[in-house]
DNA sequence: TTGTATGCGTTATCAA
DNA sequence: TTGATAACGCATACAA
């Protein structure tokens, strides 16, 4: 069977035939450069938007190694999280003309590399890459297959002046909460701390703990459970904390999903929320105003992040040297779960 | 300021000049096409492997006329129903090689123009179109950009060798939804339908209006109000719906989003639900199973549309003639909402 | 201001 | 089984 046949193009030799000129005076005429009278250049522009013609951004990226093309790398996109952050980037690129490759890695390390690998034979001008799970020696390699690259909640260390890192404070965070809690009287806190290999899940029990003996509290680890980054996790985390039938006033949560399904197992097994226990998340996903009792948690702007991921790629692309470091500050909101 | 330079990598010249070859006898040998001696053809894969050659996918595209990417177009990834599909989509394109772009159009028939645009430029295979806001006439001009195009909650008149159309029964599901309502003795049943544009709204509000006429009850314009596909939008219309004063015992809504949002309000104005006003929603999306009633809803698999949607693409792409157009039954799931 | 030659990395086509 | 050459559509460099 024939496949269909897309009604072609006109590439800038059709224009030029048309016009009578050659094909140069035309690609300066459309790309808006100097060198055509401007008489012409009014001519070929209406004939050239009378024929239809739009560049062939492939053959043009393949001319000046410049694709107008970029990668985005997220653990799952139907994670709230990572969604709005696409959104974020997908707004920017779009608007100065870039397009955006959208693959997951289910938070695997192995299609983490394959996706990059897919991605580096599409010669795309940068990626960004959300939480990545590669360890070091990858992170590098890969790196350098790109001519910019935006780490988003992950550090790196040594300079690359084509690395920007954007990452959460999200040791801040923690403390927030914790502190939070404290002033409310409460110190019995529990953490429900992310995926293990989650480097945004270490920073947050990492200022969980301190928060915590910063307050003169001694830590339990029977206090601490790991959990996927989802409400399901955060069920079967909150779950086996209370199994371990110690007392517990409060808990923090990795991250709204895991907070919502963490309550939910709380007054499922008859306890108050917030009354007898508070329950703090973090991210601020729009579930959180969703559920009741609406969730306190730790707000970051995911949209803005996926702007500002953006932003410093198309800088480094263009080879302006921004901000390598990004640091951004989560805010307490306080509702009504803690 | 320098841009920094990526590594640069091996060509197939590059390879051929190391192998003492021609270009194309490395060419064959890494397309695993016939036409060379299989002792070569090992030394040079070997070679290649070693110099860590890889394609350039945007050179072969240019030759090919096959680029290997495809474009997905969504109105909002944000939207739980349309991330699911995206994930669905990006799995199959990523275990066949293909590479996919993500764009929003925010509803907005102008974005969606430039999206496709964009696109269009970009020489893609293929394109996923979902929620197509477009009119009759710019659709079937995109349509004709394309070598593939699947249409995914649109119908369209007329037989396309190009296009494969997958919609979800919507009138049925309303139709189910309101003879569930009716089976429980409800009959003031008010309709959240979505946005006006909306297709599958407009299928939904259909299919609402049937059931009830079936019923041998009378249609009320009053009992029906449109609304923004998500949480707040559900609010405002049941909002609405509240202060017409009418009796109302049941709300059928657009989606899963907006059903969450009448119930809520419905629940902040002291009435019971599922006692005294009962709520079906759609999609099944996991903020379904979330909150509290959970919500009776019209269940299908977003992430298996997706999948559909890719291979129906792909047989598309390969000039195959699939099936012309899908039709997803959805399947009343009752939880405690209704 | 305009045009010609050349190359980007690959595949198709034809010749050896 | 191999290799040389011409595309693909565009842009850069240089010549007229």
């Amino acid at each position: 069977m024939m496949a269909f046949q897309a009604r072609k193009r006109p590439t800038l030799a059709d224009i030029a035939r048309s016009a009578g000129v050659s094909l140069m005076t035309v690609s300066r005429a459309v790309n808006n450069k100097p060198g055509v009278g401007e008489e012409m250049r009014q001519n070929i522009l209406a004939l050239a938007s009378e024929m239809g013609y739009r560049p062939n951004q492939i053959a043009r990226g393949l001319a000046t190694n410049r694709t107008s093309m970029v990668g985005l790398v997220v653990p799952d996109n139907t994670n709230p999280f990572f969604a709005h952050i696409a959104r974020g980037v997908e707004q920017v690129a779009g608007e100065q003309g870039y397009n955006v490759f959208l693959l997951n890695t289910s938070e695997d390390a192995g299609r983490e590399l394959a996706a990059l690998d897919s991605l580096w034979q599409k010669d795309i001008d940068g990626v960004i890459l959300c939480s990545s799970r590669l360890d070091l020696p990858d992170l590098e390699e890969q790196i350098s297959h790109f001519p910019a690259v935006v780490l988003v909640n992950r550090e790196i260390s040594g300079s690359f002046s084509n690395v920007v890192t954007i990452n959460v404070d999200d040791r801040l965070g923690a403390q927030l909460a914790v502190r939070h809690f404290l002033g409310q009287g409460r110190q019995h806190i529990a953490c429900i701390s992310g995926p293990a290999h989650s480097l945004s899940a270490q920073r947050r029990l990492e200022g969980y703990r301190s928060a915590l003996q910063a307050a003169g509290l001694s830590l339990d680890a029977q206090l601490e459970a790991c959990c996927a980054p989802d409400t399901d996790g955060g069920r079967a985390a909150a779950a086996a904390l209370l199994q371990r039938r110690l007392y517990i006033d409060a808990m923090y949560a990795f991250n709204d999903l895991a907070a919502v399904g963490a309550m939910q197992v709380c007054q499922e097994s008859g306890r108050q929320v917030p009354g007898e226990i508070a329950i703090i998340g973090s991210d601020d996903i729009p579930l959180a105003t969703i559920i009741r009792p609406q969730l306190t948690t730790l707000h970051v702007d995911l949209g803005q992040i996926g702007r500002l991921a953006m932003h410093a790629l198309l800088e480094l692309i263009q080879g302006e040297a921004p901000q390598a470091s990004i640091l951004i500050e989560p805010e307490l909101i306080v509702r009504a779960s803690a």
